[in-house]
RNA sequence: UGGGGCGUGGCCAAGCGGUAAGGCGCGGGACUUUGAAUCCCGUAUUCGAAGGUUCGAAUCCUUCCGCCCCAACCA
C-alpha cells in the first residue's frame, strides 16, 4: 500500500505521501492527484509557508497531479495585490510552477453567491439579524452548548429576500449575517451555525466596489477547492476542527463538482525565528527593519537577498519530513543546509574585515606578484585567478595573538604561517601607537615558499588570509547572527520586540576585499575563507559593494572563540 | 466527564506485532594551503508512565500523565 520511500527527491518522511498514494492506488478520486496552495495576499510569504508550497506542489509532483495557486483574497480589508504579486515571485524562485492554473477566491464570488442561495433554498441556511456581540453569546462556551438565534427559523422566501438585500447593498454593515443551519449544541463550535457571509463594505482589490458581502473563509475554501476539483486540501493543524465543517459544505451544497478531502499537518516552527504574519507586519510598519524583505526577515524574499537559495531550503524541507506533531526545528539545520549548498557552488574569495597591517621587511619596496588562486577547491570548473601580492598586506585581526592561547595557531611573535596562495611568513616584531594598540606588525616573508609550499618541507600550523593594502577594495559588510528573535516560539503574544536583541546587524564599513571583488554582481555569492558566506546585497555601489552574510562556517566563531581560552 | 489532535535520543523523524532507519547536533579519529569542507567510527537495551494480551509489543487493549488547537461578522 505505501510507495517506495525515497522516490522523489525530498518529501522524504511523509504521512501525506502514503495517504495521498493509497488514495490513488484505490482510485477515489479516480486516481486523480489535485492540490492547491492557497496564501492570503495580506503580507509575503515566509519560511513557514515554504513547508506548504514544498509539499502543496511536491505531492502534485510525484503523482503526476497538478498544483494551483489560489490567492485565497475573501477578506478585502487585509488584502492587496502587490501581496499577491510578491507571493508569485516567492513561490517563482522557490522554484515552482502554477502553470497556467492561478486562481483567486474572488473570481467565484458569483457561484459562491448562487451556492448560498441555494443552500438557502434547501433550508441549510439563514439570515441571522443578532448583532456580533449576541451572536457570541448566543454561540455558548467551550463547555456550554449553544442556543437557537431567534432568526433560525426564518421562512425559506423571508431568508432568500434578506439575502438578496444584503449583496444589493439594502443593509448596513454588520446587520445581519448569513449562517449554516447545522446545531448549534455541537461540541464542536464550528459546527454551531458558523457564519458564512458578512456585509461589509471595503474595497476589494480585484472585484472593487461590486460586491459589499464577501464569505467567509470557512465558507469559500471548500468550495473553491471543489470548483478547482482539487482532490486533496492539505493544510495545517489548528483547521482540524473545521473538517467537519467543510464535509458538511461539501455535502450539503448541490451540484458540486468535486469531492475534495482536507488533510492536516503541522506547521513549521523555527528558533529564534518569527513565523507570525502578524509580528512581521509590525516589524515592517514600526520600521525596525527596512520592508519584508529586509535580509534578516524571515520571509522568502528576505532569505533571497541574505542570500539564502532555493535549493538549500527545498533540501531544509525534505529532511524535516511533514508529521501531525508540534515541532520546533533548530534553524541551525536550515542554515547547515545553506552552507552545505554554497560550499559547492560559491567560489571563494580573501576579504579581510577587521584589517591589521603587516609589512614584509624582506619584500620589495614597488614589488607586485599575481599569485594563481583556485576560484573553488570544491568545484575545478570554477577555474582561477589572480590575486596582487605585495609589500604590504592586511590579514584579519583575529589572525594575530601577541601572546597566544594555548590553542591559538595562528600569527604571534616569531611564528611562522602561510598567507594562503601566497608565502610563508613569520613575524618578527609587534609596532605599537602611544595608547598600546597595535598599528601593524613586522615580519619577513620566505622568497622560497611562493605558493604556501615550502622547499625544505617543513610544515605550519596555519593559513591566513590576506589582502594587498595598495591593490584592496573598500567594502561594506553586513554581519548577521542568529536571525530574528530570541523569542521561543509558539510563545505567543509576549512581547516579542523586547526580544529582537537577537536581530543583530553589525555593519562593518572598511573591511578590505581582493580587488576582484569590486566588480561583484548584485546577487553573486562569495565564500570568504573563514569568515562565512557573503551575498552582494542590492544596494551596492559600483567599486564599494556591500555585502550581507548569509551564514557563517560552522561554529567558526564559537570555536576559535572556545578554544583560545 | 466540552470537542479535536499529539507524545520515539539534544532537535526533526522513520517504524504500523518480529526484536529501534536517516538527517542535524554531539564525541573520537584520518586528511587538509579555510581551526571550514571531505572521509571514517561512535552516539536510545529503549519508544510519556503503569498494567494487560502475546512465543514475541514502540506497534494491540486498559488506565493514568503531559503538551497543542478551538468560543473573529480573520485566514
Amino acid at each position: 500500500m505505501s510507495l517506495p520511500t525515497s522516490s522523489a527527491p525530498g518529501l522524504r518522511q511523509n504521512f501525506v505521501r502514503d495517504l495521498v498514494a493509497a488514495d490513488k492506488a484505490s482510485a477515489r478520486h479516480g486516481g486523480r492527484v489535485a492540490t492547491r496552495f492557497p496564501p492570503e495576499p495580506n503580507g509575503h510569504l515566509h519560511i513557514g509557508h515554504a513547508k506548504a508550497i514544498c509539499l502543496d506542489f511536491g505531492i502534485a509532483d510525484e503523482f503526476g497531479g497538478s498544483c494551483n495557486l489560489r490567492m485565497d483574497d475573501t477578506n478585502p480589508v487585509t488584502e492587496e495585490e502587490a501581496y499577491a504579486q510578491g507571493i508569485m515571485e516567492d513561490v517563482r524562485w522557490l522554484g515552482f510552477s502554477w502553470g497556467d492554473r492561478l486562481f483567486y477566491a474572488s473570481d467565484y464570488f458569483e457561484k459562491l453567491y448562487q451556492c448560498a442561495e441555494a443552500l438557502i433554498e434547501d433550508g441549510k441556511a439563514y439570515v441571522d439579524s443578532l448583532s456580533a456581540d449576541e451572536i457570541r453569546e448566543y454561540r455558548g462556551t467551550l463547555t456550554e452548548p449553544g442556543r437557537d438565534s431567534p432568526h433560525r427559523q426564518r421562512p425559506v422566501g423571508e431568508n432568500l429576500d434578506l439575502f438578496r438585500r444584503m449583496r444589493a447593498g439594502e443593509l448596513p454593515d454588520g446587520a445581519c449575517v448569513l449562517r449554516a443551519r447545522i446545531d448549534m449544541a455541537s461540541p464542536n463550535i464550528n459546527m454551531r451555525d458558523p457564519i458564512l457571509y458578512r456585509i461589509r463594505r471595503a474595497h476589494h482589490h480585484r472585484t472593487g466596489d461590486a460586491w459589499c458581502i464577501y464569505p467567509m473563509y470557512d465558507y469559500a475554501h471548500p468550495l473553491s477547492d471543489a470548483f478547482e476539483r482539487i482532490t486533496h486540501s492539505l493544510c495545517t493543524l489548528e483547521f482540524e476542527d473545521h473538517r467537519p465543517l467543510y464535509d458538511w459544505l461539501i455535502e450539503n451544497v448541490r451540484g458540486l463538482p468535486g469531492r475534495p478531502q482536507q488533510v492536516e499537518f503541522a506547521r513549521l516552527n523555527l528558533t529564534y525565528t518569527i513565523t507570525s504574519k502578524r509580528k512581521l507586519l509590525q516589524l515592517v510598519n514600526d520600521k525596525h527593519v527596512n520592508g519584508w524583505d529586509d535580509p534578516r526577515m524571515p520571509t522568502l524574499s528576505g532569505l533571497r537577498r541574505r542570500g539564502c537559495t532555493p535549493e538549500a531550503i527545498r533540501r531544509f524541507m525534505d529532511e524535516i519530513g511533514v508529521a501531525r506533531r508540534e515541532n520546533v526545528v533548530d534553524v541551525g539545520l536550515l542554515e547547515f543546509f545553506v552552507r552545505e549548498d554554497l560550499n559547492r557552488r560559491a567560489p571563494r574569495a580573501m576579504a579581510v574585515l577587521r584589517p591589521l597591517k603587516v609589512v614584509l621587511e624582506n619584500y620589495p619596496d614597488d614589488g607586485v606578484e599575481q599569485m594563481d588562486v583556485i576560484n573553488n577547491p570544491e568545484d575545478a570548473s570554477a577555474g582561477a585567478r589572480k590575486v596582487p601580492f605585495s609589500r604590504v598586506l592586511y590579514i584579519e585581526r583575529d589572525d594575530f595573538q601577541e601572546q597566544p592561547a594555548k590553542k591559538f595557531f595562528r600569527l604571534a611573535p616569531g611564528r611562522e604561517v602561510r598567507l594562503r596562495n601566497a608565502y610563508l611568513i613569520t613575524c618578527r616584531d609587534v609596532v605599537k601607537d602611544t595608547a598600546g594598540e597595535i598599528t601593524e606588525l613586522l615580519c619577513r616573508y620566505d622568497p622560497a615558499t611562493r605558493g604556501g609550499d615550502a622547499p625544505d618541507g617543513r610544515k605550519v600550523k596555519s593559513t591566513l588570509h590576506w589582502v594587498s593594502a595598495a591593490h584592496a577594495t573598500g567594502a561594506e559588510i553586513r554581519l548577521y547572527d542568529r536571525l530574528f528573535s530570541t523569542e521561543t516560539p509558539g510563545s505567543g503574544d509576549t512581547d516579542f520586540l523586547a526580544q529582537l536583541n537577537a536581530l543583530s546587524l553589525e555593519t562593518i564599513r572598511d573591511a578590505k576585499l581582493e580587488p576582484s571583488l569590486a566588480a561583484a554582481a548584485e546577487g553573486a555569492r562569495f565564500q570568504f575563507e573563514r569568515q562565512g558566506y557573503f551575498t552582494v546585497d542590492r544596494d551596492s555601489r559600483p567599486g564599494a559593494p556591500v555585502f550581507n552574510r548569509t551564514v557563517t562556517l560552522k561554529d567558526t566563531w564559537a570555536r576559535i572563540q572556545g578554544r583560545a581560552e
